[in-house]
DNA sequence: GCCCGCA
DNA sequence: TGCGGGCAACGCGAT
DNA sequence: ATCGCG
């Protein structure tokens, strides 16, 4: 039986898409022939590029009356040195490989396909041979398509790929078709449909694939368009038809040349002569639900980027061009490529200031991106597109208005080198069809701008910023009960379909009712309730509030801000209750990708990457007199303690809630464990970002993890604005105010970094988190710690012992701060490498389960930028509170597990410890050097 | 635990 | 006023 | 290609 393309059938509604149905492989029309093959017809072949979830080419061989089909994420390569991850796929019907439209939202595959090459192919050693070939996991064929020839091979690798899909490769054979990939890359080259007229190609016009996709119903491409057509500068166009008459424009008038000779000197209505100021805050917009009436306001794209502001200035002792971020800080050295565009512009002084970027493959600005731009000190990858100039030439431009500013900063860039250095455009499009042609290309938002306004630093309403957000129907599977006065339920937990036909959870929604709204959905659940859980899993989150189960038959229009990657909804707000469509019929849409902002707008601004918190550094130091100094270790539980109390002059609310039901431990007992251990435990945290575990109910309840200030919200910390790029501050902990503090706002576990703050990008330690496989006794850990010891030891490297508070020891590395990052990274992998092939019966050094049956994992991957590890000292959020605890190397054989001390008995041990067991700890002067890497290296 | 957005 | 949601992100390894 | 985990 041929049951190859059932599934192919299954996954798709054919009277709902474009797709050709699948005539069952063999049985066909009378007069067809059986198979190709068996009448001596060549054997077709197609690739067909798909712009689904990922873009990703779709490379499908005939072969016995279907299309063998692979999943190439980046294509073909010419290249024979290049392979190309090829993920196996069901098969397709033959008819398919002529397909080439739109497979609409909610089908499987949804998304564009176009054919972008077709042609035969040729099996070595013929057709029969080709299909055990094929079964053994290695084709060699040649290709007869427009645009790809000559040999290639499929070949199945070892690795498996996700789901039970096999891990191909596709590989150019060496010949005369062969190319090397830098000097030729087919993908670009030869972009587009090989149908039609879609095939850019043929008129050798250059195009990239993601701007011929969606180009043509962007208003943004128009705008461009229409910015071209019209004239050199948009700018200029933009500010001639809408300069206000009453005040006569001396800039609007002038042409490109005319500008600059103005800029030189721009002593025009609204400037003031002024002296370039030592710093600069940008102006920042403020969010709104929806454009303002009038045509007083031009849009521009908002950039998922950092914002950034640019000092010039000749006559500066040091360098003429400085970058700062909008927080004040100089990161003049993450710009070096854009300094130098910067210092082309020929101005004399300035303030500039713009947004950086990083587009992805699709022309779309990228904030993942960029971070990684930045953590790689790749300034080339990085774009500044610019929007304003408030200083210039010794003239403070900041009464002058909007428009006119920006028609001189345009004009001042007419020649700059645009692979770094942009002028972002604005369209005098309504703000409600820029705003949807920017959600169709999956960016952030608009910002709109008053054209006559001047520039205000700071929050303003002269400057506004539209959001996306993404709207889809729901299926409601379950509610939350309501707490205090809210009637009715709490939130509705949503869910989506997947293409197997799975309900899986994607978050909740708890606004965007009203209470009738309430009243009257509670009806429809009440009506559908069932005691079974119509999840394929049960949610794993915890709920602040019982949950209750509905029949996944109700639909949920919502809107929200954005999917996580974890396939839940972000900020979702209720809008309707749908009946129009079937439940079963709703799955995740995905926003369609692609659009080349650089190509199709030149546009933007924005004001700031993602919220930051508003700047604050606590006063922290304001040491409080007297009784709340230095730790009195007060180490009993404080028998009666009336609410609310106070420790080290912070206020503790709720002291008496349990939050620990296994031992019974209060929230008070937390906090004065902290305060008790203070001074133990600020050495630890003073300096170094951290992050927090924080149960503000209990650690049975919700927890969440906590890496950056939240607002202002922990009192007494130190906070480090920049450190993470595109993030509100990071959080250090250096007083036991803020360490109380941080108790009291419901923080369990302090987990630091291996760098402190004042020395980021250079770790000071390594870790080594030793994670027992559960069945295995204490001994072996305690084995484990001391062999890590060893082999440290035997490379020449000191090393610490604690216990983790849980389940393990970690084993701490002190290093001068020398090496970066991945340096430290590598020489720890290279260490648990090392001692998963010597003592592999003892140690892995891969993460995951099953790796470590009857086994220790040796994680390394603590050592890497921006993690963590649990802080000497810190509690853990898990019954009985265990403590992390810092042990001499000679107590660790006398240890009984990693939870052995807890915030009830550590003072026991303190009390009668002699000497701090890690006193040699900051005496330890150690660096990672080339002999242990090479020694590590030969060894294995 | 607290800030924010929404009713 | 009171409620509910957010409060990390990224590498690794499996399938 | 995507999921789950830590
Ligand atoms: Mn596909
Ligand atoms: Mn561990």
């Amino acid at each position: 039986m041929n049951d190859r393309l059932d599934l192919y059938n299954r996954k798709r509604r054919f009277d709902d898409t474009p797709e050709p149905a699948g005539t069952r492989a063999r049985r066909k029309p009378a007069g067809r022939k059986t198979t190709r093959q068996a009448a001596g017809e060549a054997l077709s072949y197609v690739i067909q590029e798909h712009d689904a979830r990922r873009l990703h080419y779709d490379f499908r061989l005939e072969l016995n009356g279907t299309l063998l089909s692979w999943a190439v994420p980046k294509g073909p390569s010419l290249d024979p040195s290049v392979k190309r991850l090829a993920v196996h796929v069901e098969d397709h019907p033959v008819e398919y490989g002529s397909f080439e439209g739109e497979i609409p939202p909610g089908n499987y595959g949804a998304g564009s396909v176009i054919v972008w090459d077709r042609g035969t192919w040729e099996p070595v050693g013929g057709a029969a041979e080709a299909a055990r070939s094929y079964a053994a996991g290695k084709l060699k064929f040649h290709l007869h398509g427009e645009k790809l020839h000559g040999g290639w091979t499929l070949v199945r690798s070892h690795m498996r790929g996700s789901g039970d899909k096999e891990q191909w490769l596709l590989i150019k054979e060496r010949d005369d078709e062969a190319r090397d990939e830098s000097d030729y890359d087919i993908l670009k080259k030869r972009p587009g449909s090989v149908l039609s007229g879609s095939a850019s190609v043929a008129k050798g016009e250059k195009t990239t694939t993601a701007a011929s996709k969606t180009a043509r119903k962007t208003a943004a491409s128009d705008a461009k368009s229409t910015a071209k057509r019209g004239g050199k500068s948009s700018a200029k166009a933009a500010s001639s038809t809408r300069a206000d008459p009453r005040r006569p424009d001396i800039v609007a008038t002038r042409n490109t040349q005319s500008l600059r000779e103005l800029a030189a000197t721009p002593s025009i209505e609204g400037a003031v002569k002024a002296r370039l100021p030592t710093t600069f805050k940008p102006q920042l917009a403020t969010l709104v639900d929806a454009a303002p009436p009038g045509d007083e306001w031009s849009y521009e794209i908002k950039f998922d980027g950092y914002r950034v502001l640019a000092r010039i200035d000749r006559d500066a002792k040091g360098s003429a061009v400085k970058v700062f971020t909008r927080a004040g800080n100089d990161w003049t050295a993450k710009f070096s490529k854009q300094v130098k565009a910067f210092e082309q512009l020929g101005i004399e002084s300035a303030w500039l200031d713009g947004e950086a970027v990083v587009l992805d493959p699709n022309g779309v600005p990228n904030f993942q991106a960029l971070q990684n731009a930045f953590d790689a000190n790749r300034p080339q990858d990085i774009i500044v597109y610019l929007f304003d100039i408030p200083f210039l030439n010794g003239y403070d431009l900041r009464g002058v208005p909007l428009e006119q500013r920006r028609a001189i900063l345009h004009a001042l860039m007419e020649d700059v080198d645009d692979s770094v250095l942009r002028f972002s455009n604005n369209f005098d499009f309504s703000a409600e069809d820029l705003l949807r042609s920017a959600c169709d290309m999956a960016l952030e938002g608009i910002i709109g701008k008053r054209r006559d306004s001047g520039y205000l630093s700071g929050r303003s309403s002269t400057w506004i910023k539209l959001k996306c957000r993404r709207r889809q129907e729901f299926v409601i599977g379950g509610y939350s009960e309501p707490s205090g006065s809210r009637a009715a339920f709490g939130a509705l937990l949503l869910g989506v379909y997947d293409s197997k036909g799975n309900l899986n959870y994607a978050g909740r929604v708890g606004t965007g009712f009203d209470a009738a709204l309430l009243r009257s959905v509670k009806k429809e659940l009440d009506a559908h309730a069932t005691k079974r859980m119509p999840f394929a899993a049960v949610p794993r989150e915890r709920s602040r509030t019982p949950v209750h189960w509905v029949e996944p038959v109700l639909v949920a229009e919502c809107n929200f801000a954005e999917w996580t990657s974890d396939g839940i909804v972000r900020q979702a707000s209720f809008v309707s209750l749908r009946n129009d469509k079937p439940a079963r019929q709703i799955v995740k849409e995905t926003p369609r990708q692609g659009a080349d902002v650089q190509q199709q707008t030149d546009s933007i601004s924005d004001d700031a990457p993602k919220k930051r918190a508003a700047r604050k550094t606590s006063g922290s130091n304001v040491a409080a007199a007297g009784k709340t100094t230095a730790a009195k270790p007060k180490t009993a539980k404080s028998p009666t303690t009336a609410p609310p109390a106070e420790v080290a002059g912070v206020r503790i609310s709720h002291p008496d809630r349990v939050i620990d039901k296994s031992s019974g431990a209060r929230k008070i007992d937390l906090v004065q464990y902290y305060e008790s251990v203070a001074e133990w435990m600020l050495p630890h945290l003073k300096d170094r970002p951290v992050s927090l575990v924080r149960a503000p109910e209990d650690i049975g309840g919700e927890l969440f993890f906590q890496k950056h200030s939240q607002k202002l919200s922990i009192p007494n910390v130190t906070q480090h604005p920049g450190l993470d790029p595109g993030h509100p501050p990071l959080i250090t902990v250096d007083t036991i105010k803020a360490l109380v503090g941080a108790a009291q706002m419901g923080t369990v576990e302090f987990h630091t970094w291996n760098a402190v703050a004042s020395n980021i990008e250079k770790p000071d330690r390594a870790v080594f988190d030793l994670d027992p496989d559960a069945a295995l006794g204490w001994e072996r850990m305690i084995e484990a710690a001391q062999l890590t010891r060893s082999l440290l030891e035997e490379l020449g490297l000191t090393s610490f012992c604690k216990t983790s508070g849980g389940k393990g020891l970690h084993v701490v590395v002190p290093l001068a701060k020398q090496a970066g990052w991945d340096e430290v990274k590598d020489f720890s992998q290279a260490v648990a490498q090392h001692m998963a092939a010597t003592l592999p019966k003892y140690f892995s050094a891969k993460m995951g389960a099953q790796n470590r049956k009857q086994k220790i994992f040796v994680d390394y991957l603590r050592n890497n930028r921006g993690s963590s590890t649990v802080a000497a000292f810190s509690a853990r959020a898990r019954p009985g509170l265990g403590v992390s605890v810092p042990l001499a190397w000679d107590e660790v054989a006398g240890t009984t597990g990693g939870d052995q001390w807890t915030i009830e008995n550590l003072h026991e041990r303190l009390a009668e410890l002699k000497s701090d067991p890690w006193a040699d700890y900051a005496k330890t002067r150690q660096r990672i050097t080339a002999a242990m890497k090479k020694r590590l290296n030969d060894a294995q």
